[in-house]
DNA sequence: CAGAGAATTGGGACCGGTCCCATGTACGAC
DNA sequence: GTCGTACATGGGACCGGTCCCAATTCTCTG
């Protein structure tokens, strides 16, 4: 079966039409004939004719390529299933909608200045979906200027950034509360790095709901790491001196670690420090004891993400569009709720 | 600095020469003299001009991407750190060589089916790494008689291909033996499904092992799952009944979840069951007990998939590569051996 | 100093599509 | 029956490079 290369214009010699039809036929374009249509589909089909990509990428000026960034030149963060959850969903969202998905992940700072470049100037991607927003990215600029479509996953500053995310101030807020109304007063956090903005909305969300129902905040409660299970663990033992009967942590994995730190010196969970993690992720329903945690839509957010660049790619990046999903709070025993006993 | 697109043929007029030329500087074609090249090079760095990817692929018929294959219906493998790691590895070897990274994963039986077509006649693709390599996988034979270059990710029974693998038979063959060695009798293995070409390879080494060392083959001490923690876990319930002494376990992932199934019935390890696993992933040093593994160099194994690809592309298919690495045994406390108390 | 051969340079054709415009045709309205 | 218009089709130009070949210039030899 494997023909030689075929060109539009042979497949239009073999219908005995033009190329511009069999092109209209392929594209389906309005205004070609019932017959003349299934008569070039007919030898499309035969002779399993698929038009190269990269020819039509040249004239159409679009690529049907998406990128997806992950600017993550600490490579731990690939050790959340985090990423891979999410790039499940862009890839689905890239599979349904025909697009290819490039993936350019960054290892030293030089590669992501090198790479910066590539992908903003960069006619084999239509758009660029960026990840892991940072506060100050210089990727985000460079896009602007150089005018290429993109939206962020995680919500951008920039007014004019159209972006995906979740609820994460929210999120936090619900989790801490959760534990306030169980009676927990020294409610420690842990979180992500400051540059992240996740982390950072997180923290806000932890604040918020501290503040609301007059609980005092204690600054020594408060610790960043990175979104890594040993990062996570370290932080819970520069924690401990502080006595705090409860801790929200900004991520499973890190929930994880700082379980492992709180059974390393013997301390019970619930009963003597409550715990509620972010993300459910497998992890939190077998960690031991199972892990509450607040719920978010990961994969989703990457389909959802992907469909958002198409209609900018479509309609015009203005105006910026913004979703913002909710997050649900999921109840298991690390929180020591009544629920379960 | 934004400039309006810039052509070869604008470069040329800049640079007072014609386009044959700044293509031959750009190409670091010879046979242009020093003066000529400078002068180019100057108005290059002065516009910021970079020639167009698309434009490039269409008249030389290379695209500069590799395509990279996940033929993961089972989402779950995705759980297992294994796959970032591999990414992170290819990604480095194509960044380090100029090339795009395209990521194909896939979501249901249809969508492999139309992928499959479209990674193996994809002028968009110069060449195609194939991962988690099963015994059938239906897009091998589809890239060969497509003529596409490709290597695979994992030993291939097919000799014409080319392929990057780790040992894992003498690995398992080594963990065995390490727990013979402890003098263990009764020793179980967990295994990926049977499909999977390494969680085979991993069993023969364990039935070489048992055997060389003379120890008796109990087929229900063999039990098959997927590469996840919780089916793992699973396997371990099923095992129990038969009653081990030791368990090797195809990856660390798996061996969280076979330690997660021990503790619940309170089974000691590794005074009552000793485990080794496989990977040495972060979490096998943060196990509880720490896990004795076989170390694999996932990262490396990409970068150097990447290389063989980039050799044939270059130099042509035949004939075929193969690099087998070897693995390292990880003595940790899981296994119950003298050396760590 | 002429001529051969090598090094440089320029231009045309092409990669395989898309898109716009011109031409041809059919059909309904008057 | 004629005219106007809408639809169908074909062909040229082009997207932005590469590559081959021919033309020009340079260099070296006899």
């Amino acid at each position: 079966m494997a023909e030689e290369k075929l060109t539009i214009r042979q497949i239009a010699k073999l219908a005995g039409v033009s190329r511009s039809t069999v092109s209209r036929v392929i594209n389906d374009h309005p205004n070609v004939s019932p017959e003349t249509r299934e008569q070039v589909l007919q030898i499309v089909a035969e002779t399993g004719f698929r038009p190269d990509p990269i020819a039509r990428s040249l004239s159409s000026r679009r690529a049907g390529t998406i990128g997806l960034v992950i600017p993550l030149t600490i490579q731990s963060l690939f050790e959340d299933p985090f990423f891979p959850r999410l790039m499940q969903g862009i890839s689905q969202g890239c599979n349904a909608h025909d697009y290819t998905l490039s993936l350019f992940l960054f290892h030293s700072q030089e590669e992501e200045r090198s790479l910066n470049q590539r992908i903003a100037h960069n006619r084999l991607l239509d758009g660029v979906i960026v990840t892991a927003t940072r506060a100050g990215d210089p990727l985000i600029p460079e896009l602007i200027a150089n005018q290429t479509p993109f939206v962020t996953h995680g919500r951008h500053e920039d007014p004019r950034v159209s972006f995906v995310e979740v609820d994460n101030e929210t999120g936090a807020y619900t989790a801490v509360t959760h534990l306030v109304r169980l009676g927990r007063q020294r409610i420690a956090l842990i979180t992500g790095p400051s540059g992240s903005v996740a982390a950072e909305d997180r923290k806000q969300g932890y604040l918020k709901a501290l503040q609301e129902r007059r609980v005092r905040v204690d600054e020594s409660l408060i610790v960043h790491g990175e979104f890594t299970e040993t990062s996570s663990y370290e932080a819970m033992q520069r924690l401990l001196p502080h006595e705090p009967d409860a801790v929200f942590v900004a991520s499973d994995t890190m929930a994880v670690g700082a379980l492992r730190a709180l059974r390393e010196v013997g301390k019970r969970v619930p009963d003597e420090v409550a715990m509620v993690g972010f993300d459910d992720m497998p992890k939190a329903a077998t960690a031991d004891p199972p892990l509450t945690t607040i719920r978010q839509p990961i994969q989703k957010t990457g389909v959802l993400a992907v469909e958002m660049l198409i209609d900018i790619l479509e309609n015009g990046a203005d105006p910026p569009r913004r979703i913002i999903l909710p997050t649900e709070l999921v109840i298991r025993a690390s929180c020591g709720s009544r629920l379960v006993g």
